[in-house]
DNA sequence: ACATCGATTTCGGAC
DNA sequence: GTCCGAAGTCGATGT
């Protein structure tokens, strides 16, 4: 039997359901009208309403209303799931500490709680990252620029970590910060940030070049861009090409072989 | 009734429970052994498992595992849920357009699947964010600094919007960042953008002070800070107070009558 | 719709 | 444990 349903039980009957599920560290849903007490990194008070919690085995919870995607109560892993009954009301509370924090769900009636065993060993792949951006360009430095030579991934400066760093056509030093989506004023700053500590790391008289490769970027990152005198090349992070756009396209010279041969 | 529920069903009666589900705006859970396929901003697979997924009406879809406070894969509000029977499989399908994505649940069996009827009102009451430390400050100036005087707040600047813009005792023009929680070299170059700009409007004679506030700092942006030029300052966002150290503690003054009578 | 930025962000990796 | 940055981030706000 995976799993284990009580419809509308009484809180002692819920209390001991959920109790021995913990135990066999299942996953367990509750449903019912509820409200929410937090304290911790924050705090926070929900008033009366139905809701859907979610406790998983690993000791997270989820408090989740009708709406977003995000719950509207949680706790993340490594919590301590516990339930009792108080005041009338069935309490399930998550605690832990460093740092000190306590959720408690309220529930004035329960419509419905779960106990799943679960059994799941597969790991979720996924492709278009900022790694597999960074891999189309270590495989194909040229994508990014004609005699560009990676000489480096994750090197140390002072202000962090560089995505790449390497030599242009030229031998001139080139920090590359990746992103795999549409980049802002943040990406500017950090990209400036690491520029700045190669700078201070070779001297001033020594040509520093920044790069921010992304499929695209918007207006006020441009100026910043601009501004300090770093450049901006747009890649596809699932594809390493350059992303079609609407307009101005159609007189690019292309690295690669995938134009269409219909003309 | 405010529950509806099938064990184990058959995929043809999953689908129909599902579909009345969808038409009556209930938030739905599905558990059961699946694969997932999504497509869009990126791409991923997620071989078989037991999960539980979610489907909101307002247009969310969440597939769980017994792991991570983060859903495996989902697709925030907006969507449309669609289901199906394919291959002798339940396909549970979300969608939408801008961005283009697909989100597919296969399942090769139901052990349950419930529909609730949701009826909250209540809205989370959150104490403890940015907004509130902002709200310290502008009540009492002097918790920043003495004679510190706010003089706007979200002030636009090239670089974007500053959270409070102000005086010191001397005139001299302010830029406050505000962060609810220990900063990094991130808030450091963020700060620095704004008051690079703000140095750029009043000209280069005029000198502008920037200042983070946040509970702590690491390290590293305390590098950055003092290379910069910029200052820091230790605010807890709950209670707008300077935050209790573990060392050197004992030796400062109170702006609020907080103290214990202890001593 | 896009841009910008906060978040009880969560998560993973490195140290 | 802390630090640091990515994320299919999400979500809110303003334009």
């Amino acid at each position: 039997m995976t799993v284990n349903t009580l419809h509308r039980p009484t809180h002692r009957d819920a209390l001991v359901h959920l109790e021995s599920a913990f135990e066999r560290g299942d996953m367990v849903t509750v449903f019912g009208r509820c409200t929410v007490d937090y304290d911790g990194r924050a705090t926070s008070e929900l008033g009366p309403g139905d809701r859907l919690v979610v406790l998983k085995p690993d000791g997270s919870i989820l408090v989740h209303t009708d709406e977003k995607r995000t719950p509207v109560n949680w706790q993340p892993p490594g919590c301590t799931h516990s339930a009792g009954v108080r005041d009338g009301r069935l309490r399930v509370r998550s605690t832990r500490s460093s740092p000190d924090e306590r959720l408690d769900v309220f529930f004035e009636r329960v419509e419905q709680c779960s106990a799943y065993a679960v059994n799941d060993r597969s790991d979720l792949e996924l492709v278009g990252s900022e790694e597999d951006l960074r891999q189309h360009i270590l495989s194909d430095p040229s994508i990014l620029e004609a005699g560009f030579e990676p000489l480096e991934t994750e090197r140390q400066s002072d202000a962090g970590a560089l995505d790449i760093f390497g030599e242009d056509a030229e031998g001139v030093p080139v920090v590359v910060e990746l992103k795999r989506r549409r980049v802002g004023p943040s990406a500017a700053s950090q990209l400036r940030r690491y520029v700045d500590a190669v700078r201070r790391e070779f001297g001033d008289n020594e040509p520093v070049r920044g790069v921010l490769v992304a499929p695209s970027v918007t207006d006020r990152a441009t100026d910043l861009l601009d501004r300090e005198g770093l450049e901006f090349v747009a890649l596809d992070p699932e594809t390493g090409e350059p992303p079609v756009e609407d307009e101005e396209r159609g007189n690019e010279q292309e690295t690669k072989g995938e134009r269409a041969d219909d003309e």
